[in-house]
DNA sequence: AAAGTAGATTAAAATGATTCTAAACTGTTC
DNA sequence: GAACAGTTTAGAATCATTTTAATCTACTTT
């Protein structure tokens, strides 16, 4: 359990004030004994079920790209029509179950490390990521 | 250079009827040297280049599908809020290069072999993606 | 070759995720 | 507590994609 006292430091030392809506945010988000995948809906969903207060729909947009570009979520690359995000930040992987439309994580040992051999001038990788695909085993 | 006599063929023989539409597509997807990627809105400036007649948007996001479902055309999995295809369905991975948002592709050399040690019960694999983002290089 | 039918195409409307707008509100600084 | 920049908000706007329902066309049957 994380105090809401230390999301307001976390915040403010992140440049971002620490506002109502984003420290409920934050509790919804971060203080769970697991990580989790979510889309904005499923956010709202979740900040509905676990708060009184109503935040609107452009905040928690606002909310998740802000925390976002601080490192604090992930997004997950999946050609869907929706986003997914991640609140495990760390360097992993991930099973999409194409009947469920649900993400899975791979631990890191759970798939071979990834070398890519070729480069493109200017460019640096930012991130490698493995999405494998998931379908019912209907034999 | 395939003549659209064989594009016809090759249509009927997986089910789909060859209308003038598809087989319009065909060429501007299939007679090509190289392979490429594209978004629905490229595909239909492409035809419009190449082509005299129009085809209507949802023709077109018919065709792309049931070419997709047929396996003439790769979905790419990407976290952007437009779909990306491959005329290249043979096994390989990308580069997305975040400035430009385009794909390059990732030849099976250049990736070391990615092993999955983890199932999920009643599921099996369908794909393993490989992406690579790339940002620019300033050092 | 004409008729029948299932499959395709079409323009336009609908949908749904996401972003924008501009007004009201709030955290921070002085 | 005044001032100001940063935030929130409802609602409108946007944009990719899907749906609708009418028309059309490829193919089969006569």
């Amino acid at each position: 359990m994380t105090s809401s006292i230390e999301y307001i430091n976390k915040l403010r030392n992140s440049g971002l004030r620490p506002t109502k809506q984003r420290i409920k945010i934050c509790e919804v988000l971060f203080n769970k004994e697991v990580t989790f995948h979510f889309t904005i809906n499923d956010l709202v969903k979740k900040i509905e079920k676990e708060s009184n207060e109503k935040i609107s729909l452009a905040t928690v947009y606002n909310t998740v790209h802000a925390f976002e570009k601080k490192g604090y979520l992930k997004e997950i690359p999946i050609d869907s029509n929706q986003s997914y995000f991640d609140t495990n930040t760390s360097d992993h992987h991930h099973f999409f179950d194409i009947s469920e439309n649900k993400l899975i994580d791979l631990e890191d040992k759970d798939v071979s490390p990834i070398q890519i051999q070729k480069s493109i001038p200017g460019q640096k990788i930012k991130s490698i990521e493995v999405l494998v695909k998931l379908d019912t085993d209907n034999q």
